[in-house]
DNA sequence: CGGTCCTTTGACAGCGATCAATCGTCGTGG
DNA sequence: CCACGACGATTGATCGCTGTCAAAGGACCG
């Protein structure tokens, strides 16, 4: 967190103002990020390498960050050394607004990420009299609180095998890590187990499960190949037949 | 929900402008519901009995609920006869807002409840020009995700008996099943279940565990009484010595 | 008093966790 | 270029928690 809050005070660089990505991730991932654009200026370009912190939990919500590279997992940490998994955010996803004593998660670099940081209080004088943005960021709520049910049922109702079909499923639909019929995931065994609820055998078990069974191939251990979409859908939606 | 579309089609009652609830309640659960108030005259109070449903998943979002009375569950129905329970409601509670293409799950009476259902359009106009209660419904929108992430974590990463303390602990925050040191749990277990994920049987194992260890008392099957808060809670936060 | 529904308890099975060992990959240093 | 070490992934053996199946108990209502 030090390091970050050195790093969110420099000077904005010329390299947000130039980046693409926000411009062209307009309305494709959520239609917030387009408003951001407006502030670009006050945006801060930061770079995180794999496991870094990029805020902690408990930190003070001074940021709204934006992803323009690489993944970041939002996370808890508990005493015992259990850790939660909420979410993976892609390039184009915002995170950590709508926190207002305090960040609820962690942000933790995934692997090289690169991340714009856009003060709370630019943020808030944006929303001031913008109904548009009002609602966009109404919208982008109701999103977020389904995708939280989806995963809460996931969680609460599904065996493990069909919890990895529905996680294969939902990395299969972002186009980020999408290569011709290749899947490229960036986390870790450990970190889709901390996700799905479960331990990282179990993830490795299931995979092989499912490579064996001709509905994955796994060329290496970041990288799969959906032989069978229906499948895995079938299995993900509870269809499964076994 | 062909019986809910008939009782809302009928005329505002003047029972609704006279309920007390909804002033006495403002703040205390949200402050979205004192924004309710305002169109009171337009809301329909509607009751319903046990497992009722108040609308159905999928069905087009056309109301906005607030509760009056009773407990209503939030809860989604898989083919193969798995329910998942996302959320109790309690009077005060709002809930059916920030759905724009249809429910994304079913409401369901508990036990004998009373709601008032507001038209969405009504609602709608209320936001437009209305800064407080925008700010208001993204503080809202703010809660709920974090409760839902809570939920998440709990399904996601606890033991039976740790869901079951959490579960408990939260329901004797609800001042409104308090009596004394007793709670009043509307539920039956099977909903406890279906809301922790678990199977009926584990509810009642853990529970009896709990009763042994002294930490509860179970007068009947409806009613809690925690005897140890203290050790409840470590339980609840992981910290639990078994 | 009988019936229905929910709860509780028991016996057992199975899924996923735990513990442990091996394998594979990558980066580093000799 | 190869050897080594570190780390993550994989696989195996076993345990235990929770699910499943079954039956009995209890509350409520007609």
């Amino acid at each position: 967190m030090t390091m970050n809050t050195a790093r969110v005070l420099q000077a904005p660089t010329d390299e947000v103002r130039s980046t693409p990505q926000l411009r062209v991730l307009q309305g494709k991932r959520t239609s917030v990020a387009g408003h951001l654009d407006c502030i670009r200026d006050q945006g801060m370009r930061l770079r995180f390498h794999r496991n870094e912190v990029i805020f902690g939990e408990r930190d003070a919500a001074t940021h709204i960050y934006s992803v323009a590279a690489g993944c970041v997992r939002l996370c808890r940490h508990v005493s015992d050394g259990r850790r939660h998994i909420s979410d993976f955010m892609f390039p184009g996803d915002i995170f950590g607004f709508g926190e207002y004593q305090g960040y609820p998660f962690a942000a933790e670099a995934v692997n090289s990420v690169t991340v714009i940081a856009f003060p709370r209080p630019a943020f808030e004088r944006l929303g001031e009299g913008n109904p548009s943005l009002q609602t966009d960021l109404m919208v982008h709520y109701s999103t977020l609180l389904m995708k939280a049910q989806q995963h809460l049922f996931t969680a609460s109702c599904q065996s493990a095998r069909e919890r990895l079909a529905s996680f294969v499923q939902h990395m299969s639909q972002e186009e980020q890590l999408v290569y011709g019929d290749r899947i490229d995931i960036p986390m870790s065994r450990q970190e889709i187990a901390d996700y799905l609820g479960l331990t990282i055998e179990t993830i490795c078990r299931v995979l092989a499960t499912l490579r064996n069974d001709g509905i994955l191939e796994i060329p290496n251990a970041h990288q799969l190949v959906v032989k069978r979409p229906d499948i895995l859908r079938a299995i993900a939606e509870g269809r499964g037949t076994q």
